[in-house]
Formats: C-alpha cells, sequence, structure tokens
DNA sequence: TGAATAGTGTCTATAAGACAATATCCC
DNA sequence: GGGATATTGTCTTATAGACACTATTCA
C-alpha cells in the first residue's frame, strides 16, 4: 500500500482513538448475550425460546438475551442470561458467533455476541417453569450434514413458530457447530444426565445429527476414547438385560 | 426459578430496553474489528502486526483493527481495515471469536471481533510496504495439536516480540482455529498462489500444524478429496524431476 | 551419467461396518 | 422358559502408514 502524506488532524485512526475516549461523542452499538440452549427431549433436539412482549416482533419468539454490561465480561453475562431467564448455573456454555448486521434490529445498531449452552433436559424441567412465554421448541434443520443455514423451529401443537430478528439463523449455526464439535470432542455427555447407557449417548448423537449410527462401531469408538468411566451399576427394572451405566471421565484422567 | 412479583418500573429487563432506546442514557462498550492475518513464508506461519504509536502499550506490537461503524457490519468493518492496514481484499476472511474482558483494554470498555485472514506471501508482500511500523512476525506457539493457548510473536532479529492487549491469545486462538479446520476444509489452499504443488500444499500444511506428514497418505487423501483439479503443467527449471501443478477446484464441481 | 525429487505399486496395521453368538434381566 | 435388549467375538472392508521401485528433469 502506498503511503499517504501524513494528515494527523483527519486520519480515520486518529479520529478512531479520539472516539474511544469520549464515549459522548459519537454513536455506539449496544451489545447483547443471546443464548441458545439446547437440550434432547423426547428423542429430538429443543431450544428455550421466549414470546417476545414489546415491539419490535411483539408476539414472535426470541432466544433468551439480554444487553451486556459495562462491568462483565461476555461470559458472565451470557451466564448471568443463563440463569435469570432460565434458572440455570453451572452449565456448558460457549461462544459461537458474533451477529452484527446493522439492520438486524430494527430499533438501533444492536451487535449480538450468541452463546450455546447444552443441558440435560431433567435439569431444564426441573428448573424452568415453562408458561405462556417460555417453552422449549423442538429445533428442526432441513439441510443434512454441516452445510448450514437457518432453523425451524416447531411448537408442541406442530405448528412452526414465528421467530423475532435473526434467530433463526443463530439457532442454525447452533446446530451445525454442535454438528462439529460432536466427532472430536465429548460434548454429548453434557446433554445427559450424570449416569447414562451407552445407548442412550447413541440417541443423543442421532438426534443432533440427524441419521442414524452403527451401533457396533459407535461403542467401540465411545469405550476406545477412554472418556467413559463405568459406575459398575446398571439399568434396573428395564424388562430386559439391563445395561451398564457410565458417567464422563474426561480425557485420560 | 420461582416466579417473582412483577416490578415493572425496576425490572432489569425493563431497563435494559430502555437503554436500548436512549443511547445517552448508559454507556455502551466500543466494539473494533481485530485482524489476524497469516501467510506461510519461509517455512513458518507469520502474521501481520502494527507498532502501537499510541498509549497505551506503546511501541509494544498489536493486530491491525479499527473500531466498527454503526453503519457497517462487522464483516464489512473486517474488511475495510484488511484493506487499509494490509492493501488487501477478496482474500479468505472468517469471524474468530469475540473478546470482552472488561479490563482488556484499559482506557476504556473495547470489545474486540477477531476475526482470521489468511492469504499467500506472494500476494501480501507485493500489497504491503513493510517497514519501522509494519512486519510480518513469526508465529510460535508452544503447544501441540489442538490444546491451545497464547502466541509468542518473534521478530527477523529472532527476539520475542511485546504484543499489546489480549493480543497474544488472539493469535493464538486463530493458530488453533486453523490447525482445526486443516483436518475438513480445503483451506491450506488460501495459503498458496493460484497454482501449486502437492509438495508445496503438504510443506503448508505441515508448517500449520508443527509436525510432519505422512508424504503417501497426504498424496492420496489430497487426490481422492476431488478438491484438486491438475493444471496440465509442471514445475520448470527445478534441477529434478518437475511436479504437477494443481488448483483449488471446490468440492465435486 | 548422476543427483535429486516426483510419482506408482504393494504390503501391513488399524479402524469401521456387518453379523452371528452368547449373556442377563424381567415376566 | 420366553421375550427383549446388552455385550462379546469374528469376519470383511476401507483407509493410513511404511517402504521399495520407477520416472523425469537438469547439470
Amino acid at each position: 500500500m502506498p503511503r499517504q502524506p501524513p494528515k494527523p488532524k483527519t486520519d480515520p485512526q486518529e479520529v478512531d482513538f479520539l472516539k474511544a475516549y469520549d464515549p459522548a461523542s459519537f454513536d455506539r452499538p449496544s451489545v447483547t448475550a443471546d443464548l441458545v440452549l439446547l437440550t434432547v427431549l423426547e428423542d429430538a433436539l429443543h431450544a428455550l425460546m421466549i414470546r417476545r412482549s414489546e415491539h419490535p416482533f411483539l408476539g414472535a419468539w426470541s432466544l433468551p438475551g439480554g444487553f451486556v454490561h459495562m462491568d462483565e465480561s461476555l461470559e458472565v453475562a451470557a451466564s448471568r442470561v443463563l440463569r435469570e431467564k432460565a434458572g440455570l448455573s453451572r452449565i456448558f456454555l460457549e461462544q459461537l458467533y458474533t451477529f452484527g448486521e446493522p439492520t438486524r434490529d430494527p430499533r438501533t445498531r444492536i451487535i449480538s455476541v450468541a452463546y450455546m449452552a447444552l443441558v440435560d433436559s431433567d435439569r431444564l424441567l426441573k428448573a424452568q417453569s415453562h408458561g405462556h412465554d417460555v417453552q422449549l421448541a423442538r429445533v428442526d434443520v432441513s439441510w443434512a450434514g454441516e452445510e448450514g443455514g437457518p432453523a425451524k423451529l416447531i411448537g408442541p401443537d406442530g405448528k412452526k413458530l414465528s421467530l423475532a430478528f435473526d434467530h433463526a439463523d443463530i439457532v442454525g449455526l447452533a446446530v451445525k457447530r454442535l454438528r462439529g464439535k460432536l466427532d472430536y470432542t465429548p460434548v454429548g455427555f453434557q446433554l445427559l444426565p450424570a449416569t447414562f447407557t451407552l445407548f442412550q449417548l447413541q440417541r443423543v448423537h442421532e438426534v443432533i445429527l440427524g441419521h442414524p449410527l452403527n451401533k457396533d462401531s459407535f461403542r467401540r469408538r465411545m469405550l476406545a476414547s477412554g472418556q467413559l468411566k463405568p459406575t459398575g451399576h446398571a439399568q434396573e427394572d428395564v424388562g430386559h438385560r439391563p445395561a451398564g451405566l457410565y458417567r464422563f471421565a474426561g480425557p485420560s484422567t
């Protein structure tokens, strides 16, 4: 890049620099933390959705979210939203992506740092009181593999929910990311209770990936990974040979 | 979560809502787009670094970056930084992560949306005039695989650069992401000129991954992927049997 | 002709899929 | 004992690593 003659007073970097020191001198975007809280319920992936009670998108469904306060980190903001909106803490939480199209919110410029959270449905159902304005909606993606694209959210009546803002894209990206992570990280455990059978784990993987898995191969891979520790106990009262229960042990610990 | 009695005037959601409508009523963070521009030079990964001419971290090295303007998307802001600071456009650019620790910038709250850009060194060296305050620094990570952690940046004199802010973490994350992508996406091409030999591609992979690869297996995998198209031409004047030149063809196109 | 690297063919080890056989529980 | 699913073992197939061999260019 050919160097230009220095013009200190109008250099865009210099202007930006001064802006950073004088918050009142220019407009800044608002920044929110939005949460895709996923769980597996009745052999399907579900996300926690909240009905909007304000314009814009009044009556449409949106992800739980809130503004990032000046004294909290993004992760702390996401944890706070998780606690305030779902009554949960200490669950898997990971930054997903930051959405910043200038027109994504018709009110004003709002940049959203999206987080993905995973929890087993028992914990979520205990913590969360569902009602008229909060629900677990089934997540439905029309694409295979890790192709990506927006998600549809289906209510208990089987009808497609109307979603606010770009939240269909955010949920879609969460599913894509989750599918990708499944191959090389032990993330499936996050969607199950503390102890679980191999078949339960396989069902979780199948639900997320959207296609059936080979049982033998899945068993071998999981046991060979060294991340599962047998509890010594087994299922009870199941009407057939009970499966052994496992616990997540972490990598080579 | 037990539902609390409604207190409309002090509901934190309501306060947040009002804040969004009245920009002057509260402090908002500044948002910047920071760029990790990577290239492979002399069999080593390098990143474009800029020496700071202002406090804080005066004299330390930092990633190219700039404030996100109110009317531009995050990606457009990153492209603009790429153009302004490196003189490049139309190269691989992908959002990496958003860094938002409240104290990461001692001046004021600045949230940084980090982007990773990849370019072949020929293009970068043509576009970029290096000088006293801009350099390509060798990227050195002390961790293996995709473990992650901060990166060290080494200047031409072999000495470690002093880095500003949390930029060592940002570069480290870029390397980790790049290593992860290499396995399942054709991202290595972005660091090579339009046509290249299989061995050049292998060197790029080895440099990024930080360990040698099996030549036979690499060849087979790459050719089997269907993403390489032979150009029909070969190297010239190389003092040995010339290698065939390939071009990136995209998945099954 | 020789040096040097490109490219091919073959063998072996490892992991995945298929499938049969056996084990264990509840009724 | 019968129904049902869990678990183990074996065979087959696909893929990765190792290694030997041949090919092509320039000096």
